[in-house]
Parts: C-alpha cells; sequence; structure tokens
DNA sequence: CTGAAAGCGCTTACAG
DNA sequence: CTGAAAGCGCTTACAG
C-alpha cells in the first residue's frame, strides 16, 4: 500500500467518498479531478489529499456514460496472430491512440455468426467506431448502428449489402502484376493457387490473374487454378493437382502468406520447381534462395488509413461512403525470375 | 433500415422508449431482455416487438456500471506488430473469449510511462483484470487497483516491487540450453547478442548463457558479449564487434526474434559464417539454407495460462502471487551444428 | 405476473 | 467560488 493510503480491499472510493473526505461538494471534486477553473487553490488542495489518501481513481465508464461518447473503438479480424493482421493492428492501435481513444480487439475466426456477435458486442459497449475485416457476406445487422451514429470503416475486404467506407488492398491489380511478371520470364502454364472463392480478396486475385493471363492471349485450364482451404492438407493436396497432372504449372502464383508458407514447405517434395510468386509478404522472404518474390501489401497502412477515416467520420466527415484503394508493390527476389 | 424500423438518426432507442412503446414498466422490458422469467408470453411479444420497431439494443456498459463487473480484460505489450506478441495476444483473446470476456489490447512500445498510462486507462474503465508485458521495472503504482480488486497478471517479464502473478518462459534455462548445444559441437568461442540489460528476459537469458559456458569450463571475455538496443544498426555494429576483432567467436547465441532477424541478414556480409542459435523460433527458419536452430518460446501458451491464471483469479482464487514457468525446447535445425 | 423507486458513479444545467 | 438536484441507461430490492 502506499503511505498514507486507506484503502479498503475490494470496495473502490468514488466521488462521494472524496467529497466526504474533504468536506466539499460533489461538484467541487469533480471540477478538480476534470482540471476545471473556478477552485481556490486550498479547497483543490484538500481535495487532492483526499484523493490521495483514498486512491481515487474517477471511474471512466460512469463518466462516459454521462458523455456520451466513450471514446473507445473496436477492431475485428481474422486472427490477432497472422502477421499480416497483427501488422494491420498495429496501424489501427497507433491512429486510436493519437486520438485518445482504447482499442477492443477481437477476432472471428472467418466465421460470420462470430463476426457478428462480436461487432454486436461491441457496439453494446457503446464503442465510437468499428475497424472491421470482414468475414461475412452480409452486414445488414449493422444498419441499426450505423444509424444510431457507430462509425463503421471494412478494412481488407469491403462492405457488403451496406454502404460503409471501406480500405482495400488492389488484390487485382496486384495479381495481375505478379501474374504479368511470370509472363514476362517466358511462362505460358502459370498456375494460382487461392484462397476460398468466396473471400473477397481471394475472388479480386483471382480475377487479376485471369485478366493477366487473357492480355496475354493465354489460355487458363481449369487444372490451372485451385481455390479451396488454407489449411496446410488442403494446401498441399492442390499444390500436388497443380503440378502432378499431365501438363503440370511451371510458374505459381499463390494467394496470401499462408498459402505460400506451405507451397514453400511442400517445395522440395516435388519432382521439379515452379517459379513462384507469394501474394503478401512474409519475414524472411530475402533470405531464402532464392528470395522469394512477391506482391507486398502494406498492412500498416490498411490499419492507419482504416482508423483515420473512422475518426474523421467521427469528426463529423458525413459524405457519402468512401472508397480507399491502396497500391500492392511487386517485389522480384529470385523465386519468380526462373 | 431494415423493413419496420423507425429509429431515427445519432438517436439511440432505450428501455424507456421500449417501455413506453410496449406499454409496460421499464422492468418488464429489463425483464425480457435478459430472459428473466415471470413474464406472460403475450407481454413479451408486445415488449419484442417494440424492440425491434424501435432497433433497441441494450447498453451493457450502463449495465455493467450497475452490476459491478465490466467483462473486459486489458491486454497491454510491447508491440501488437511483433510476431512473437501476436500469437501471445491471440492466446489471451482466445481464453477471455470464452470466458465471455471483451478485450482492450494497447502497446506500450517499450516505455514505461506509455505502460504505466496505457494500465491506469484500463482500470479506469474498470475492466476486470490486466494481463501486462511490463515495459517498467517499477509497478506499485498498480497497487491501489490490485487492492481494490483488479486482477493482474504479469507475462514475458515479472513484476518489479510488487507482489503479483507472472507467467515467464524459462529464459535462463533456454539459453543454458543453446549454449551448451554449441559447446557439445565443440565450440569454444561462443558469442551473445541480447537486448537491453535492463530487459528482464535479457538479463536472464545474459545468466543462463554464462552458466553454460561456466560449466564448460569456458572463459566469457568481454568481447564475446554485447547487449544493447535491437535496431538493425545497432545489432549490425554488435555483430561487427564480436565477429571483427582478433578472436572472433565461431558461434553465437542471439537473444531474440529482432536480434536474430538483423544477424541473419548481416550473415552474408560477414568474412566467415558463425554457428547460429536463435531464441525463439521464427516462421520460416525450417526453410532457410542452412535451417536455422532455435530455442523455441511457446507464445500462445504463455498468453493462455496468464489469461487462465487470470480468470481463476477473477472466480476467487486468493491465494498468493503464483509464478509460472514455461519450458522452452531446442529446434536443431542445421545452423548450430557445424 | 408487473412495475415504481432507488442506486451504480459520474456530468450537466442551474442556482446561490 | 461552491454545491444540490436531475439525469445518463441500466439493475436491484421491494411491494403489490
Amino acid at each position: 500500500m502506499l503511505p498514507g493510503m486507506t484503502t479498503q480491499y475490494g470496495i473502490r472510493p468514488t466521488m462521494k467518498d472524496v467529497a466526504a473526505r474533504a468536506r466539499v461538494g460533489l461538484k467541487t471534486v469533480s471540477r478538480v479531478v476534470n482540471d476545471e477553473p473556478g477552485v481556490t487553490p486550498e479547497t483543490a488542495e484538500r481535495v487532492r489529499s483526499a484523493i490521495t489518501e483514498l486512491g481515487f481513481r474517477r471511474n471512466d465508464s460512469a463518466r462516459m456514460l454521462r458523455k456520451g461518447r466513450t471514446a473507445s473503438v473496436g477492431l475485428l479480424l481474422e486472427d490477432l496472430g497472422d502477421p499480416f493482421y497483427s501488422v494491420l493492428s498495429r496501424g489501427v492501435e497507433e491512429v486510436a491512440r493519437s486520438n485518445g481513444s482504447l482499442l477492443f480487439t477481437g477476432a472471428s475466426a472467418e466465421d460470420p455468426q462470430r463476426e457478428r456477435e462480436l461487432a454486436l458486442a461491441f457496439c453494446a459497449r457503446r464503442v465510437d467506431g468499428l475497424v472491421v475485416v470482414p468475414a461475412g457476406d452480409d452486414h445488414r445487422y449493422l444498419l441499426p448502428e450505423l444509424a444510431a451514429g457507430t462509425a463503421v470503416v471494412f478494412v481488407d475486404r469491403p462492405a457488403e449489402r451496406i454502404g460503409a467506407d471501406s480500405v482495400l488492398s488492389d488484390n487485382a491489380g496486384g495479381a495481375r502484376e505478379g501474374t504479368g511478371h511470370l509472363v514476362r520470364q517466358g511462362h505460358r502454364r502459370i498456375g494460382f493457387l487461392g484462397d476460398l472463392p468466396q473471400i473477397h480478396t481471394a475472388a479480386e486475385r483471382l480475377r487479376g490473374f485471369r485478366e493477366a493471363m487473357a492480355a496475354a492471349g493465354l489460355p487458363v485450364a481449369p487444372g490451372q487454378v485451385s481455390m479451396g482451404p488454407t489449411d496446410p492438407a488442403s494446401v498441399a493436396a492442390a499444390l500436388d493437382r497443380l503440378t502432378g497432372g499431365p501438363r503440370p504449372v511451371t510458374a505459381l502464383l499463390t494467394g496470401n502468406n499462408r498459402i505460400t508458407l506451405e507451397v514453400l514447405r511442400r517445395l522440395p517434395a516435388l519432382p521439379y520447381r515452379p517459379a513462384l510468386v507469394g501474394f503478401d509478404d512474409l519475414e524472411l522472404a530475402e533470405l531464402l534462395v532464392p528470395g522469394l518474390t512477391v506482391v507486398a501489401q502494406d498492412p500498416a497502412g490498411l490499419g492507419r488509413t482504416a482508423a483515420e477515416l473512422l475518426f474523421r467520420r467521427l469528426d463529423g466527415d458525413a459524405g457519402p461512403p468512401r472508397s480507399v484503394r491502396l497500391p500492392t508493390r511487386l517485389i522480384p527476389r529470385g523465386s519468380g525470375e526462373t
């Protein structure tokens, strides 16, 4: 216990307790706690002593109930442990902090039901705003919240069936660039190994892949594309299909960091080594032999941009829903230049 | 807007509004909202209609002000984007979710002042408990909070100057094992490249290194140890010192994932290639050539264990402060076996 | 089965 | 400069 403290275990002193001890009114305590003017130095000093002695700490939850705003925002994403999302969340946290907001975080694990429960739980706590990496494909459940004034910005994937701000990477453009890069290396049978097709980013990257192939006049046989879950076994099976048939691919564009990782792990087991471009950068990519060529997104930028847009809305910006698109960047390091 | 909804922008309906519309008392609405018994089906139905029509959603912040517990916990760590901490936070999040709690997250950026501000901000929101990766070396500022009943568990690094639960990796043991491994490969001049010595984990790992060297009867010259900041330039300079003098080290134990990463990046620039064991596993470690030998921690286990301990405290466990130590695991992959 | 009153810990709007 | 009353949106403890 601190010197002079008289706190009792499990009992939090309130402003009322402070007021009693300092022999002043409640409002005077409130003035001192909030640095409002109009308190004589002597009175203020008496209040401050009482605060220290009792170990008083203002209850911000009660305060916010009265004030209306909670100075908190919710961040909802797939998986806190995924490097892509963890860097994204760092971006959101930085902006939240600099705007004086606390951050609720939750993971949906790609489950629409869980996305909805978490988003509504955040809203029930009356967060001022929500940054959402959506898992579901229908966000109308947020309409009452939007109507009530809760700001919502979607990031990485767009809002579905409601009008809301979104911040996305140029997924199709990135896939076009990655594919075009492989085409320029002379590849004609290029494979695309992507995530579940109902995931927006996966569909967009597949679209970019197809566009680039079409632009190069190259056909895409069904056996060149595989969309599905990204657990190790599924990716391994898909890789075997793309590289194992009568006409195996000579190059591969992998649809996200988890897929790229699994493909890299399986590469030694393949009968040959296809050229490889991965969507998303990996931390040791440059240290592999050959270095891993990637289409890099800017996860920190996605998070920062989404959060900045959110706070602009909270500051009163009431324009129509905005859609921000962040560019991707091709980084050749060797694996895609064979 | 949903069919039949009459919500007005920026105005949230309250239980009072629902009660008025359903022509019942406030308490009856409360009963329906909380699935309490003692409401006739007809009355309940009238209330439910009013809830839907108004788009009512209970204000959980107000609820918790009255109930006492907030069903939320705070997680405070160094950096949300660091893979080690992001996996740790996933562990905390999982346990929080399964205990029905929401999670506040904040990053201290290794700044004691920021740690304190964030921890107290969480407490001001009246989180039920706090999981803290501490940055500072004096946590007495939390004494009033502990006294008031807020549960606090320290993770990755211990509490300083207060008694509180902690969940740590066996840092000294892991460093001993990594060093011993290099000794068994025949190395005699082994270097240790660690984080700032005031960081508990860094000091512990250095201690383990020294113990293993002493146990092997090997001297440790000052030029074999470097403790300092982990930005790229500092690590590069330290590496040059350890490998550049008249008696360069033949093997190296690196003190954490950031340091290992920087050393790996600089390795090609060195005149020779020292054997290398890294503290912390890296995602692509097995795919490097040679594979990276590591002393792996269990970050998810640290997070889960800390959160489980926290909720046990919240469930009433009032025993003396507990200190849990999680084992590390040596994973030989090639870089340490030369 | 139903609801009016008091209270959770603050701030707001006023009055002195 | 100071403070009593009302209210934020709920739940608790009672009474009918």
